[in-house]
DNA sequence: ACGAGGTATGTAATCGTTTACAAGATCCAA
DNA sequence: TTGGATCTTGTAAACGATTACATACCTCGT
C-alpha cells in the first residue's frame, strides 16, 4: 500500500509547534476552558498550521469508546428504512454520536468481520433492523456485559432477548382486514413476505385471526408468497389473474408488493380498486403519490427510529451488570390505517 | 458511562490461556500457517474459551489502516442511492473492505466531527455522493497525501479536483428533449432540481441546448424549480395547472419529481400522457411499476457504484505522492433512454 | 513572611494490538 | 560433530492519543 515516509501530523507535532506538552494540546481540544488564553491561542494556531486532525483510532483505544453507533440494515435498497434512519440520526447526532450504517446483505463478512461490530470498540452500540442475522453470532460471543449494547427495531429475533421497538403487526393486519370486511369484501387474500421473516409471520397471522373472528375463510390458495419487493408483487398479480376463483381484496405485507401488484394488473387491463381492492403496509412516501393512492397501514417510521435511538442511549448509560440482569424493555408504537384510493367495495357482480 | 471492572478479554488473556506469547496469538490470527499445528489449536481453543474478539481500535492504530471505507450520501431517503451502494458494497467486500454509510444531511457535525473522516484512521478511503459538502472542509486540511483518498460519484465539486464517476447529464437531457421533439412536442418544459446542485445545472443546460438546436423556445415560465422530491413534483403540478399557457411535455431532473407531478395531475383529473407527457430521470425501480410506467433516462446505478469502488481501490493502492501529482481520472458511464408509457404525442387540440 | 488554596502545565503510564528483531530448536549435509 | 538453513516462538518497541498525578507558580489573608 502506498506507504511512504509522509505521515499525518500527530499531537506531538502540534505540541512542539505550540511549545507545550501533548497533555496541554489534548486538554485544549477536549476542554478549552482549563488552559490559559495564551496557550489556547497558541495551540489552535499550531493546529491550523500543522493541519492536525485527531487520530480517532488512538483516541478510541485510550478512551475505550468511539462516539459512534452502527445500524445494521437488511437491505438499504428498501425505502422503508430511510425514515427510520432519519429518526435514529436525529436523536443520535443530538446526543453527539455518529451513525454508521451497514447493509447486512453483502455480508459474506459474516463469520469474520461481523463479530467485531459487537466488540465495543468499533462502535458504542448497535441498532439492528435485521431479524435474520445468525443468532449464534449474536449470542455466543463472550459475556454480554462487555459487549456493545444493542436494541432491535422493526424486526427482532425471539431467541435473542434484547430491547425492542416495534409496531403491533398482528393488530395492524387485523385492522386492515376489518377495513376490507367493512367495505363489504368476503373473499380476502394476502400477499405475504418471506415465510421465515418475523414480520411476515405476524402479519399473516393477524389477518388470519381477523378472518376467523368474522367467520370468513382463510384460503390457502389466496395467500401468495412474496418477498416484500415490487417484482414479487407483480409476479403475484399474474398468479391472481390465472385463478378462476379469486379474492376480491388483498392485504399486503408491504407497500412495494401492493404497488407491484397494482402496476402489473394495470398493465393487464385490470383496474384497482374497481375490480380488486389492494391494501398496503408501511405507508412509504410514494404510497400517497401512487396511482391510485394507496390505502395502507401507516408505520410511524421516524418515531420508531427515534425510540430505538433513545432506548439505545439509555442502555449505553446503564451499568453493564444491571443491563444484563434487569428486564428487557419493549416498546410497541401505534399504527393507523390510512384510507386512500386503492380500496373500495367489491365489484357488484 | 456504565464503566465497571469488567473488561473484554484481550489478546493477553488469550495468550495466557494458551500458554503462548501475545505475538503468537496475533500471528495465529493473521497468518495461521506460520505457527505449528499444536499451537494453532491451543490458541483457537483459548480464543473460544475466553470469548475473545480483537480490539479493532488497537489494531487500526497499530496497522495504520482500518479495512473500511466510508460512503457519504446526501440523503439516504432517496432510493436513487441504494443500487449505487449495492455496487460499491459488492466490489468493496470482495476486496475485503467494510463499507460504512453516512448520511450527510444531519451533519451538524460538519465542522467538528466531519474532518475526522478524512484522517485516514477512521476509514481508508471515501466515496462522496454529495456535491454540496463544504469544499473548504474538504480541501484545507493539511497535505492531501497524508489524507484518505477520495473519489466522487454521481455528484462532484468542481473546485475539488478528485477522481469522478458520473454519467453525461448534459447529453442525457439532450436525448430526453429530442425524444419529446420526435414525438411532436414543440412546447417543452423542465422540472429542475435545486439550482445550486451540480446535477440540476447540467440537466437544465443539456435540455436547453437541445431546444436551441432545434429552434424551440426555452421559456422561463416553463422551467419549474423543485428539489428532486415527490412533494416538489406535486407542488409543481399545481403551478402547471395554474398556467394558461402550458408546455405539452416536461422533462424532469428526477423520477421522484416526475411521479409526484403525475400523481398530483391525476388527482386533479389530468391524465398522463394524454394531456401532458412526462419524462423522468434515474430509472428507479418503481419507475417501471408506476402507473403509467415512466419513460425515463436510465442511469446504470450498480455500474456507477462498482466503478467508483474500483477507482477508490486503485487510488488506495497507488503511492500517495504519485496520487497527488498524477492526473485526476474521470469516468463517464453511458446512459440510455427507456421509453415507456408516460410520454406520447401532444394532444391534437 | 508564610501557608493554604487555586490555577496552569508537565510527566509518564496506559489503552490492546502488530511486527522487527533476536533467539532457541530442529534438521541435515559435509 | 559441526555449521548453516529453516521453523517456531518470544521480547519489546512502536502506533497516537488521554488522564491521574505531581509540580510549579500565583494570590491572598493573617
Amino acid at each position: 500500500m502506498g506507504e511512504n515516509g509522509a505521515r499525518a501530523p500527530s499531537i506531538r507535532d502540534v505540541a512542539q509547534a505550540a511549545g507545550v506538552s501533548t497533555a496541554t494540546v489534548s486538554r485544549t481540544l477536549s476542554n478549552p476552558d482549563v488552559v490559559s488564553e495564551g496557550t489556547r491561542e497558541a495551540v489552535f494556531r499550531a493546529i491550523r498550521d500543522t493541519g492536525y486532525i485527531v487520530n480517532v483510532a488512538a483516541r478510541n483505544l485510550r478512551k475505550r469508546e468511539t462516539g459512534a453507533i452502527a445500524v445494521l440494515v437488511p437491505n438499504i435498497a428498501n425505502p422503508f428504512f430511510s425514515r427510520i434512519l432519519s429518526g435514529i440520526a436525529e436523536v443520535m447526532s443530538e446526543a453527539g454520536y455518529n451513525v454508521l450504517i451497514t447493509d447486512t446483505t453483502p455480508m459474506s463478512l459474516d463469520d469474520h468481520r461481523f463479530p467485531e461490530y459487537f466488540s465495543h470498540n468499533l462502535t458504542d452500540g448497535l441498532i439492528i433492523l435485521d431479524g435474520m442475522l445468525n443468532k449464534d453470532l449474536l449470542l455466543n460471543r463472550g459475556a454480554p456485559e462487555v459487549r456493545a449494547p444493542m436494541v432491535f427495531a422493526c424486526e427482532w429475533i425471539d431467541e435473542v432477548p434484547r430491547p425492542t421497538v416495534t409496531v403491533d403487526n398482528h393488530e395492524a393486519c387485523g385492522i386492515a382486514v376489518r377495513h376490507l370486511i367493512d367495505l363489504g369484501h368476503r373473499r380476502i387474500g394476502h400477499l405475504g413476505g418471506p415465510p421465515d421473516n418475523v414480520l411476515s409471520k405476524h402479519r399473516m397471522r393477524g389477518g388470519r385471526e381477523a378472518l376467523h373472528t368474522n367467520g370468513l375463510p382463510h384460503r390457502r390458495d389466496w395467500v401468495y408468497e412474496g418477498d416484500f419487493t415490487l417484482r414479487s408483487g407483480a409476479k403475484i398479480a399474474n398468479q391472481w389473474l390465472a385463478q378462476s376463483d379469486r379474492p376480491t381484496a388483498v392485504y399486503c405485507a408491504s407497500d412495494e408488493m401492493a404497488m407491484g401488484f397494482i402496476a402489473e394488473l394495470n398493465r393487464k387491463g385490470v383496474r384497482v380498486p374497481d375490480e380488486v381492492s389492494v391494501l398496503g403496509f408501511d405507508d412509504l412516501e410514494i404510497a400517497e403519490h401512487f396511482v391510485p393512492p394507496l390505502t395502507t397501514v401507516h408505520q410511524p417510521r421516524v418515531a420508531i427510529g427515534r425510540a430505538a435511538a433513545r432506548m439505545l442511549l439509555e442502555r449505553m448509560n446503564t451499568d453493564p451488570r444491571e443491563r444484563v440482569l434487569g428486564p428487557v424493555p419493549r416498546v410497541v408504537l401505534p399504527i393507523t390505517l390510512v384510507e386512500r384510493g386503492s380500496t373500495a367495495p367489491p365489484p357488484s357482480s
